[in-house]
DNA sequence: CATGAATGAGATTTCATTCAT
DNA sequence: TATGAATGAAATCTCATTCAT
């Protein structure tokens, strides 16, 4: 009934902002919760037009996790450079990037992870599709070219790779827990926190390793 | 026509069956998307009890986590016999008893597991007051009287326990993993874990330990 | 988040006034194309409350549908008289009835017929089963202990029926149409046609017949 | 990249695709109920066309129902051959012509039977204009020339023709709807169905005639 | 204690229509 | 001509909550 505006400003700027707004909200309130109402209104744009590209709320959601997707394998596309064969400096450069990208692009982080650990059910089939770009890329930085000569035997380099990994997940997430508690500078946390890691890696490695300098 | 029951079958019968309707519909669907409507039906009793006994959502929120607070508090101090002063002994005792916790009371741990997690936002200052009990009393049973005499110089029991407790939820949530993708026999999947518990706990007792056995 | 009005005036009130709000609006735009909203209007009541008594739009059809087919066969149950044997007085005394029943309730009828010759596709099924009844008890009221033995030879009851069926309902239709088109007095258009009747009665007569008077 | 072309493919190539989508669209859901999106879908044309060509959707409906009375009228200019002047040739050839209609051009028949027997209410006044065309030329066709003289004294031929009319519509509900309860083969309800025409008119010419044959 | 009728805001989605391109 | 982005009203339905009984 009504017309519209004459000129879109950009180029898919309207879709572009739909999409943003939809990973903040999803990522803040889950699937269920999430309201497209809200999305809308966040992006400026009419109820109608969330319907018109993304057909409903699924299609938004799905295409939201693509566009995560993307962005953090150019994420870590960008930060990652010529890789150690060291099973601890390898991961200490993902770690790395990971956190970069939980301190520049919270929401998308924050959808992403909750889009892949709590899925909406009837999208669970959907989401594994979609996320297992990310999962297989992420194996082949992880995995590739590891040198493992050094490691007691019996160990093999997933065991290695997964203590690590869940070492420094949950070393991050200690750091966020501090961090919301008492919002302190995150500078000095991060000194702390880099301090602990050293603890942690060389503990580490004479469990990994046979002979560890 | 029918005479009135002087007592309802049993005292705070629709009490209980309220809560533990509850717990199911908040662990499946979080606290926001959860539906009262369903609580009801699924307990079998009449709307306005709910608002009744409880006042509002949020109360019935939270006495249904101060229920399994307590449940779990109770599971613990069945399970978890004489202690060992060897904080691997000590772990593993404590990680047979949260997996049995998982396995017996399914919806209990999710939800509580949710709950800690992913807070509502405007409960999160009373869900902590709700769970500071089982984080202390957890706090108890994993760190008195641990034996750090044979701790390499510079590891703390802190540090040692939160590493063997990321090793034991990692491992727990691959567990769970495996079995959604592909229903193996229960019994199966536990030895191969349990295999490899071992290998990890060996792999960590050189590195927290100065002179592993 | 708002009370409810005291004393609902009489017991069922808004049900029943939802009910008939619902036979209009259903009768005046088919099932598709009603709307809930003007019903609830039209009843004076909330819109929650349709959802609360009928589950769903389809819920309330099915309900009305119900409502109508009762209404029907009381309407009928208290008009017809003793029956005659000769099917062109059994078939003038039902089709008065079916007259007295277009005037006194336009959109009960109107409803029904609209319900059982273009039923809403999804609920076909359920709607044989809810006209299976007025089916049945219109069968019975027609056909029952009709005397054949003054039929020409190869003459059936259902064809004789039918035939007079068809032509009265050919009548009616062409009553309301001049109604519709010049709206006279209802009292000079309804002489017209009874003396319509009376030409075609006889002129079936001859044909159904073997020995008219 | 591709060279526009100078002439759609054909003239009004598009235009009529959105007609016959609508005539279907109409067909099964009526006005209201029916949706500008489904018909552009099923035409392969944008939005806006629809528009362009029509202003709106009464003006497409209008269109659509034009287009049919053209067609059928085309239609039984096409089928009916050289006339009879007894009333039961004719109209046996005219129900003939109908039927063929039914068969070869459903969604125009169901189309048009709508729009003359629950018109759109904000229609009605433009759909008389449009089918007084119709109305006419079948009167026409229906009435002309019939010999009456073999009729009863005080039997016109409107009520012939309308008896016979009635008739013939009747058995073609009962055809439809015997086949849509079991799809038995089109042919052997045929036959059946025209051996009962045999009957009805045999009935019929004792009826109406002083001295049939 | 216990019920369920009652509410209105808000959920997702479809609608006919406009207009810059 | 032809497109499809854009709109906001209105569709059906669910929500947490209240309160007379």
């Amino acid at each position: 009934m009504q017309a519209a505006s004459p000129h879109p400003s950009t180029p898919d700027c309207r879709r572009t902002a739909l999409i943003t707004a939809a990973i903040s909200e999803f990522a803040a309130n889950g699937y269920l919760a999430a309201s497209t109402n809200r999305i809308v209104e966040a992006a400026g744009v009419s109820k109608g037009l969330l319907f018109h590209y993304f057909g409903n709320k699924k299609g938004l959601y799905m295409e939201a996790v693509q566009t995560c997707v993307t962005e953090v394998i150019r994420h870590f596309d960008e930060r990652l450079g010529p890789t150690s064969t060291d099973v601890f400096e390898r991961l200490r450069q993902y770690t790395l990037a990971k956190w970069s990208l939980v301190e520049e692009e919270p929401s998308i982080f924050a959808f992403l992870q909750e889009a892949m650990t709590n899925p909406p059910a009837e999208l669970q089939t959907d989401l594994q599709a979609a996320t297992a770009e990310i999962v297989a890329s992420t194996y082949q930085r992880l995995f590739q070219d590891i040198d493992t000569s050094t490691f007691r035997p019996g160990v093999t380099v997933e065991q290695a790779m997964r203590l690590l990994s869940w070492t420094f997940d949950g070393l991050g997430k200690q750091y966020v827990t501090i961090l919301q508690q008492q919002p302190l500078d995150l500078a000095s946390v991060r000194s702390v926190i880099f301090g602990e890691v050293d603890t942690y890696v060389t503990l580490l490695r004479h469990g990994i390793e046979r002979d560890p300098s």
